[in-house]
This record gives structure tokens, C-alpha cells and sequence, in this order.
DNA sequence: TCGACTGACACTTTTGAACTGC
DNA sequence: AGCAGTTCAAAAGTGTCAGTCG
């Protein structure tokens, strides 16, 4: 489910998450806020890049502050070191664990400093991100999502036959979650083969209203999966979470390859050139067997994790060390050979040569962090109005900017008329209490006072693009309680 | 002037509809 | 009639490169 199926009824608001609080300059309506700029996200401290306000306590707690769009994990710099909001959220049981399918393609990569190619249209990532995981209930259902999130604070710049940071990064980009199609799905389908996250694309159209993952060029980047156990993509009550994460993944986007090897490594291994066999797709038989890597479970502010390696504080941006030296390739080598890759293991050129990019710190990169819970108790659906009812028009068309929509409340009561499925949106796109069935059984609409919600991993801000009630009258409701 | 970016291009793979045979 | 296998065109993917832009 790229957010193909889901986000093309959402709109561009997919994945743009207003911050926390709207400050004073936040647009209060007009247009989506892709190119909002969040000054929370200047300051390492303040970050609101996380996913899933399920994940959020005070969203599970009846009349807790309205939802905060999303609460994924951190990214592995910003914010590092600094205090997380409390949190009571559920993890996932410590056995857990997910391992990177194609770790030794991504090794050769990273020995040179891994580049993804980013297009205004969207492109995919090679190497491909492949994982198996083991240690879930067989019986219990999970999600799967991927994300990803800068490394570090620097923009880079390719100096001859390396990279070097070139000036503070961008401000942050709305972020935006894919979920890997299957979801949900039950334990025992994720673990039965390698999971592909091969359709995830790259984009530095920040305007992007396809859905792909918005990342600035010449950053450095990593990506980010997490296992989510909910019965559904609607599901407010989750039975715990867990992120991980891959060293080996870190890439640098560019628009066009910087580093010659590492455009001779894509040739030779790129699934379009037949001197490699098909792609790494988890459906697919034919697969690179690079060897696994066990993952790092990522700490996570929403898991009461405690990192096994405490990590320091952080200093500001500003104030950061530098990554540490960049080793250059060796002058002596032809760039423009064949590389032959088979002959040196990316392990022992990364041990004697380093990647050809900075690396982070380590308490950066190996930070480890116990997640582990039991599934929270049923809650008994309650809504709480919390302010005054707000009525919508009669037809809630695309793409109506309404700005009380962009706050972060996410359910609904249908009122002034059934609603009927039509084709103007998708009735797995929202879910209601209770539908209105056919004789046969098949889903025919959803009756007058109906409560409607949205995939709540999905911004609560932001008008549901692409969502027509017509006829019917959409009101809002403010609910802390937990749906199920 | 230079580096980053864009779009067109040639080429390959993937996908899905149409067709065929059992 | 239904299903499985094959074929083929369209779609979508790739890296390259010249031109544009700031």
C-alpha cells in the first residue's frame, strides 16, 4: 500500500503533519503545508517527526489533548539526546526482530557511500529494502511501515572523490509513511518470507501529491521499519511497536550520481541489466542472497525504550561535531575500471577504508533499546465532544481547505442523510460504526449519524482530499477514547 | 563560472489484457 | 464455461547526457 490506494484519496495533505501546536505562523488555511516550514524542527529538541499519534498516551486517554498527527520515532540525530514526552505506549515483545535481507549489496554500497537517485516524479531506491522478521504471534495482525529520516544535521557535497558537508541541512520535509501493501496481516505472513519495500519512491518534489517520500538532495538519509500490531490501519489501540533500523542503509540522495563507483556498482547490479538476476522482491523467488543483518531496534519516544549504550546528549546543531574525517577513496584507483565486486567484501573495505562519507557518531548509530509490553486492555469506544459541534456543507468536496480541518482531530459523525458507497471515495479509506449492508452482504453505505474515521495513521490534519459525502453532512468529533 | 537540477532519450523489465488451448 | 499458459503491447523502470538555472 504505497500510499497509492490510500493517499490518492487523501491529497497532498497526505503526510504533512502540522506541528504539535499550531504556531502563530502557521498558514491557517489555504492550500496544504507541504512547504510549511516547522520551526520546531529547527531545534533539535523539538521534533514532531514521528508517525502514529496511536502511539501518543495522551491520545489513548479520554479527553487528552487533541491528537498530535503523528509520533513515530526520531530521527537517529535529531532530537538525540534529548528528553521525550513520557510515554506509556506498548511495545513489542524483546524477541522481535527483523533483519536486512540484501545486507551485503547494501554493504557495497555503503563502502562507497550509498547514492539514491531522487527525481521530481519519484524513484526508486537501489539497493531495495528487504527484510524478514521473526518473533511475532503468529496469530496476532501488524502493519508494516517504512519511513525515512536524515542522519544528520549537514548538507553535502561531492569534492572530486568524496563527500563533505557543505553548509546545515534544509529545514525538514513533511514526512510520509509507506506501508508495506500487505498490511495487515498476521504474524505468521510477515515471518514466512522476506518483506520487499521495493515500491517505496524518492522524491525531492516537495509540491508531490503522489505520495512518494519527499527528501531534500544531497542530504544523507536513512530509512527507518516499523512493526506495528493493530487489527487494522484504522486502529487507535495498538499492541505495541517497534522500529528498526540499518547502518548499512544510510544513503546520500542526488539528482544525478556524484561518485562513479557508485554508478558502476548500480549498472552491475541494477535488476535492469541482465548481468544481475531479477530485483529483490520479497514475492519473488529468484533473490539476491546478500547474507542478514540483524537490525537495530530503534529507540523510540513513544516506547519508554532505554537505550542499552546511554547515549549523550546531544549539543545543538550548531554546536554538533562534525562527522568524523572523510577518508577519500584511494587516489590510485581508476574510477573508471570495472569494479569487481565479488573480490573485495564491503566488511573488510569499510574496516580499512571507511565509508566515503562522514559516519556518525557511533552512540548514533548502534543505539539499541528494549520495547516490550503486553497489549493494552480493550477500551469500551467512548466519544467525547469536546467543543462545540462543527458542521461542514452539505457536500464535502475536493479540495475544500476548510481550516478547522487542519487541527488534528480525525472522526466524524455522519448526520443529515445516509451515505451512500459510491465511487467518489472508497469505504476502505474510512471505516464506520455501523455500515449499512446489502442483502447479500455487501457493504451498501453508511446510515445517518454514522461516526466515521480515517486511517489514523494517516494526518488528521488536512482536508480529506479526494472524500465526497454527498448529500450527507459530515460533523466533527473530538474523541479520546480508543477505537477498535 | 560552476554545481545542481531537469527533461528527453534509449534501452530493459514489468505488467496486464487478449488470446489460445485444454 | 472455466482455468491455465502464452503472447505482446503498454507502462514503468533504469542510467546517460545535454541544456537550464540560480
Amino acid at each position: 500500500m504505497y500510499h497509492s490506494e490510500l493517499f490518492q484519496q487523501y491529497g497532498p495533505s497526505y503526510g504533512v503533519r502540522p506541528p504539535h501546536s499550531l504556531t502563530a505562523n502557521y498558514p491557517a488555511s489555504g492550500g496544504h503545508h507541504d512547504t510549511y516550514r516547522y520551526p520546531e524542527l529547527e531545534v533539535p529538541s523539538q521534533r514532531y517527526d514521528g508517525l502514529f499519534s496511536a502511539l501518543d498516551p495522551s491520545q489513548r486517554i479520554l479527553g487528552a489533548a487533541p491528537l498530535t498527527p503523528l509520533s513515530l520515532p526520531p530521527g537517529p540525530t535529531l532530537g538525540f539526546g534529548q528528553p521525550h514526552p513520557p510515554c506509556e505506549a506498548p511495545r513489542l515483545p524483546g524477541n522481535v526482530k527483523m533483519t536486512l535481507e540484501n545486507k551485503e549489496l547494501w554493504k557495497q554500497f555503503h563502502a562507497f557511500g550509498t547514492e539514491m537517485i531522487i527525481t521530481k516524479s519519484g524513484r526508486r531506491m537501489f539497493p531495495q529494502c528487504k527484510i524478514t522478521v521473526t518473533g511475532l504471534d503468529p496469530d496476532g495482525k501488524y502493519l508494516l511501515l517504512a519511513d525515512i529520516v536524515p542522519v544528520d544535521n549537514f548538507r553535502y557535497k561531492w569534492q572530486e572523490d568524496h563527500w563533505e558537508e557543505s553548509g546545515r541541512a534544509e529545514p525538514r520535509l513533511p514526512e510520509r509513511v509507506y506501508i508495506h501493501p500487505d498490511s495487515p496481516a498476521p504474524g505468521s505472513h510477515w515471518m514466512k518470507q522476506p518483506i520487499s519495500f521495493h515500491k517505496i519512491k524518492l522524491t525531492n518534489n516537495t509540491l508531490d501529491q503522489m505520495g512518494h517520500i519527499i527528501l531534500h538532495s544531497m542530504h544523507r538519509y536513512q530509512p527507518r521499519f516499523h512493526i506495528v500490531r493493530a487489527q487494522d490501519v484504522f486502529s487507535r489501540r495498538w499492541g505495541g511497536c517497534s522500529s528498526f533500523t540499518f547502518t548499512e542503509t544510510v544513503f546520500l540522495t542526488v539528482t544525478a550520481y556524484q561518485n562513479e563507483k557508485i554508478t558502476q556498482l548500480k549498472i552491475q547490479t541494477n535488476p535492469f541489466r541482465p548481468l544481475y538476476p531479477g530485483p529483490c522482491d520479497s514475492t519473488l523467488s529468484e533473490e539476491l542472497d546478500m547474507g542478514g543483518s540483524l537490525a537495530i531496534p530503534l529507540l523510540s519516544p513513544d516506547c519508554s525504550f532505554h537505550p542499552i549504550t546511554p547515549p549523550t546528549p546531544a549539543p545543538p546543531a550548531s554546536d554538533a561535531p562534525g562527522p568524523s574525517p572523510i577518508p577519500s577513496l584511494p587516489g590510485d584507483q581508476d574510477q573508471s575500471a570495472t569494479l569487481d565486486l565479488p573480490q573485495q567484501d564491503a566488511e573488510t573495505f569499510l574496516e580499512t577504508e571507511g565509508p566515503s562519507y562522514p559516519e556518525p557518531p557511533a552512540d548514533r548509530a548502534s543505539r539499541l533499546f528494549s520495547c516490550s509490553s503486553e497489549p493494552p486492555a480493550p477500551q469500551i469506544q467512548m466519544v467525547c465532544v469536546s467543543r462545540p459541534v462543527q458542521r461542514f456543507p452539505p457536500s464535502f468536496p475536493v479540495p475544500q481547505e476548510s481550516p478547522q480541518l487542519t487541527d488534528s482531530q480525525s472522526d466524524f459523525r455522519l448526520y443529515g442523510g445516509d451515505l451512500p458507497c459510491g465511487a467518489e471515495y472508497s469505504p476502505s479509506a474510512c471505516a464506520v460504526t455501523p455500515p449499512i449492508r446489502s442483502e447479500d452482504g455487501g457493504l451498501r453505505g453508511y446510515p445517518m449519524n454514522s461516526e466515521i474515521r480515517f486511517a489514523h495513521f494517516l494526518p488528521n490534519a488536512g482536508p480529506k482530499l479526494g472524500l465526497q459525502f454527498p448529500g450527507s453532512q459530515l460533523q466533527r468529533l473530538y474523541t479520546g477514547g480508543g477505537w477498535m
